[in-house]
RNA sequence: UCCUAAGUAGCUCAGCUGGUUAGAGCAUCUGACUGUUAAUCAGAGGGUCCCUGGUUCGAGUCCAGGCUUGGGAGCCA
């Protein structure tokens, strides 16, 4: 068996039988610097600490020591030892080292040195060993599990909705299309337009943009199902906060409101980042004394004020904000941002949340996440449920977005609207096709029940946690418009 | 898609009002040193100044078009 290695985080946690001074390991793993012709800081992804491997003077070959580089790749067998340098209390003592393979250091992309993340972005086939990504992403995996966890301890059901979709009615985004028709020369009907019926499914498909209908399907016989995929979105959105393909957390739950909504997001969230400063305090460590340092470059009304793992016990430990929209829109216009015209869109009751304005009530006026409810009906979705006695023209529906500092919208979700007329005349109106829809409608014929859901974008919560500023650097690798490497 | 800033060595950047052979730090290579922590010291190599066209005696520098990237906006998660 050629695997007998110990971990380094296992090595340098130091409450193991491996990890003992005085013990033989055998460590593998990647050089980040050599040191001295001397010292080798070896890591294998498991942390972001290295450990310092000592090639004790004249007792290795020259030829063996000249392939050490960053980047190479070792197999060290050697003794724990105490350290005599600063910087760590153990260290390895080389009896062997085998190059396992070689890196050309005038070649090799990664320098011991900081690197910019743009620069990084081209090379994302390789951050994953710089110490930021490597963090970020054994955080981003954290998160992952954590989501699991917390759905599996409170009995819901992980349902797998389709990828691939002919449902185009969500009206979510713009959508890719699936086919396998030639692009030249596709067969057209009597219309002169492509006919999907000879294409593979028989019909116009896509990648889907949302879980959410078929996960509103398995609620109406689990109760409570959540989705955890990979979704689609052709937009042409340029941000640090867009991606054309994403990941995206759809709970569905029958016998929830809107309250009972809100507090399963709100748990949820908590949860996620509760589990993530328990488990991976070495890496929020480290990018927090990364933002840090950035945030010294700021100018001070830039700087957030708060550190990462402070934002984080911040928001685990307090209650979100809860506000209608109607109360966000009035907050808005008392406020001395308004009065002094400083908005760039004007604010009056209907209109959809610009991003200054959500940034304005989560940063400056609340300076915690808030939860915004009951949107006028005319801005959402034709899914959600209509609230009884509303002023005539000020109609709102059972509504939720969370804001979250510094991305502005984490979660999005609602209570369904589950009676059946209600539904079918929403649709209508919004020139939904009922037939199309007729599987989805069933769930109103046949027992249908109060149920509501929302959606949490997976790369968001991993910016909040994470502290990264672009959603680019939160996903090993992006796609965007105009990017597709890899 | 719109607004805006940028593109110079492997990386991060400087390069004035257009003027001789385009610079620095880090990285790399060579040598010295050897308990280092982004090691240190000495030396060397390394450039399609994003691309195309234009103005000019002369363009990294000015003009036009394009490409790419960052930031912001819209759409949203």
């Amino acid at each position: 068996m050629f695997n007998q290695r110990v971990k380094i985080k296992q090595l340098l946690m130091g409450n193991d039988a491996a990890s003992a001074v005085g013990s033989e390991v055998v460590v593998m793993g990647w050089v980040r610097t050599f040191r001295n012709n001397q010292f080798i800081a070896l890591n294998d992804g498991s942390t972001n600490n290295n450990v310092q491997v000592v090639a004790g003077l004249g007792e290795f070959d020259d030829a063996i020591l000249k392939r050490i580089t960053t980047g190479a790749s070792l197999k060290v067998k050697g003794v724990v030892v105490e350290s005599q340098g600063k910087g760590q209390t153990v260290e390895v003592k080389a009896t062997s080292i085998e190059i396992l393979g070689d890196s050309d250091a005038e070649k090799y992309p990664l320098q011991p040195k900081k690197h910019s993340l743009e620069f990084l972005r081209e090379k994302a086939h390789l951050r994953f060993r710089t110490n930021t990504f490597g963090s970020v992403f054994r955080i981003r995996h954290s998160l992952a599990f954590a989501v699991h966890q917390f759905f599996n301890e409170r009995g819901f059901l992980y349902l797998h909705t389709p990828i691939i979709t002919s449902s185009d009615a969500e009206g979510a985004g713009e959508m890719f299309r699936v086919t396998t028709l030639p692009l030249e020369g596709a067969p057209k009907n009597d219309a002169g337009e492509i006919d999907f019926t000879q294409d593979f499914f028989g019909k116009s498909t896509n990648l889907t943009v949302s879980g959410q209908l078929e996960g509103e399907l398995g609620a109406m016989a689990f109760s409570d199902i959540y989705t955890f995929g990979p979704t689609f979105r052709a937009e042409n959105s340029n941000t640090t906060r867009h991606l054309a393909e994403f990941w995206m957390i759809e709970p569905e739950v029958a016998f929830n409101d809107l309250e009972d909504n809100m507090n399963l997001a709100e748990d949820f969230i908590k949860h996620l980042i509760a589990y993530v400063m328990q488990h991976n305090a070495d890496d929020l460590q480290f990018l927090d004394g990364r933002l840090a340092e950035e945030e010294k470059q700021l100018p001070t009304e830039k700087r957030s004020g708060l550190g990462l793992i402070e934002k984080l016990k911040f928001v685990s430990e307090n209650g979100f904000e809860r506000i209608t929209y109607t109360e966000a829109i009035d907050i808005l216009l008392n406020s001395n941002h308004y009065k002094k015209k400083k908005f760039q869109y004007d604010v009056k009751w209907g209109i959809d949340l610009q991003s200054e304005h959500e940034r304005f009530l989560v940063e400056q006026h609340f300076k915690k996440p808030v939860i915004v409810t009951n949107y006028p009906a005319a801005i959402k979705a034709f899914y959600m449920r209509m609230n009884d006695g509303c002023e005539p023209g000020k109609e709102t529906v059972a509504a939720m977005d969370i804001l979250a500092p510094g991305i502005g919208e984490i979660v999005g979700g609602s209570q369904r609207e589950e009676r059946l007329e209600r539904l079918e005349a929403r649709m209508n109106a919004m020139h939904i096709p009922l037939e199309e829809m007729s599987y989805y409608l069933d769930t109103r014929r046949f027992g249908s029940v109060p149920h509501a859901g929302f959606g949490l974008g997976f790369e968001r919560m991993v910016q909040f946690v994470t502290g990264m500023t672009n959603i680019r650097d939160v996903i090993a690798f992006a796609r965007t418009p105009n990017n597709c490497e890899y």
